[in-house]
DNA sequence: CTTGACCCTGACGTTGCGTCAGGTCTTACA
DNA sequence: TGTAAGACCTGACGCAACGTCAGGGTCAAG
């Protein structure tokens, strides 16, 4: 008989475990001392280790106590549930650690990027998840590599250079500039440049991400474009064929 | 001015979101109705937008309210240190997965296994990773490497066959064979076999192996060996040469 | 004026214990 | 044999992020 001190102690793990285990009906002490003491019998820390490596499993306690008590329970089939169920997660925390690789990777590193700045890289993650299904595994795939041909410096750079040259157009429209002017051209063909180098010509993703813009406005706003500069612009490439 | 339910409705949380968010001071209610009702601005949607993109982010809500707060801090930083986090718990997940793959794979499929016979799979799982220090990478990655020529059928065999093996040497040991006796010169045979599945030949880990079953007695026991049955094996084999 | 939809606060439940708080028991030492 | 240090007891709060009642006002429509 064994005290709850000393049942702690060979199993690794707190007093307070095994009051706890005990308030859940997983290992009531065999017996007490005429004090009250917990006394535990030398299989009651067989049961405990059982205990213990269900729970490194992952197994709540709820699930363990169901698994002793439970005659007509398929250990197996838990297993294979469990697996599952960690799989899960696993998948989950990977997703979660590409889109802060992500961030990471489109944010300056030393302090000066503003907590709205990271928020704003953020909602445009979200948005490019929603953007994904407007187009096939076949296009993603493609858009991914060329994203990795450039390389991660590239796609800062461009992805910096976008809102300037969104500016640009828009600052030419508003002056009145007319589409055809050698200035505008300029501009135009760089635009068509910067969307080369993610639809790598493949027409269909260019029209993806213009339905994508037109069925959410929002989204196009806070890029800084709207259906009047993207008529301005086109009219300007149009005009050079 | 929104009212709770419409602040919910288009963030997608539930109201008692919004309350819990207001309890821990991280977006308390522009102003309050007469009545009491807590009114939203639109810049409280865009607050709360942010909120959301970073508990997305698996940041805490605490850990979110001192981004808003603490004037002088970095989100690069706290970008880098949550990908760390997330990094260490996916690599602790993938650990665990490993070994639900290694029980799933050492039980048999239908309701055939016992609990116990699933807890003592994992007992021995855990006294391999304990065994893990007395081998160098090189020699654990050669045994692995044997694991996987020998296949998991394999693996799933021999595992079957050492109990088995042992039990008839310590028969033979019980009945007062000589270690010189066929009988036994074959069961040697068969145990050096097995020995040689996993080491390889390689006689550093065959020590290993017998100074871990030396300082582990306890786990020597649980495979039903002790310095009597080794020392009579031995001089089975030593008898041969 | 009623009814249904919406809002309020307060409080308990979840998961696996950690951490006091206040009091009893045991044991070793003077 | 007295006492002080440990070890033990029960009870209760805390944590993270809300879900889910409970009990009771408020608002808009019919």
């Amino acid at each position: 008989m064994r005290t709850v001190g000393q049942m702690a102690a060979l199993a690794g793990i707190s007093v307070r475990a095994l009051h706890h285990y005990e308030k859940l009906g997983l290992l009531p002490a065999a017996s007490r001392s005429d004090s009250g003491y917990r006394l535990y019998a030398p299989k009651d820390l067989a049961r405990l280790q059982e205990i213990l490596s269900l729970r490194d499993l992952g197994f709540t306690l709820a699930e363990i106590r169901a698994w002793f008590q439970d005659e007509g329970h398929d250990p197996h089939e838990a297993m294979r549930l469990q697996l599952r169920r960690v799989s899960e997660r696993i998948a989950g925390l990977e997703s979660l650690r590409d889109a802060l690789q992500q961030v990471l990777r489109r944010i300056p590193p030393h302090g000066s990027a503003s907590p709205e700045q990271v928020v704003r890289v953020v909602e445009r993650m979200k948005a490019m998840k929603d953007m994904e299904r407007y187009f096939t595994p076949a296009q993603l795939a493609s858009v991914k590599a060329r994203g990795e041909s450039v390389g991660a410096e590239g796609v800062r750079v461009v992805e910096r250079e976008w809102p300037e040259l969104i500016a640009k157009v828009r600052a030419a429209m508003a002056s009145g500039l007319p589409p055809e002017s050698a200035e505008v051209l300029a501009l135009a063909r760089r635009w068509q440049e910067l969307v080369a180098l993610f639809s790598g010509g493949d027409p269909d993703i260019v029209r993806g991400v213009e339905r994508y813009y037109q069925e959410h406005p929002g989204m196009a706003a806070e890029m800084g474009i709207d259906q009047d500069l993207y008529q301005y612009i086109r009219s300007a490439w149009s005009s050079e064929q």
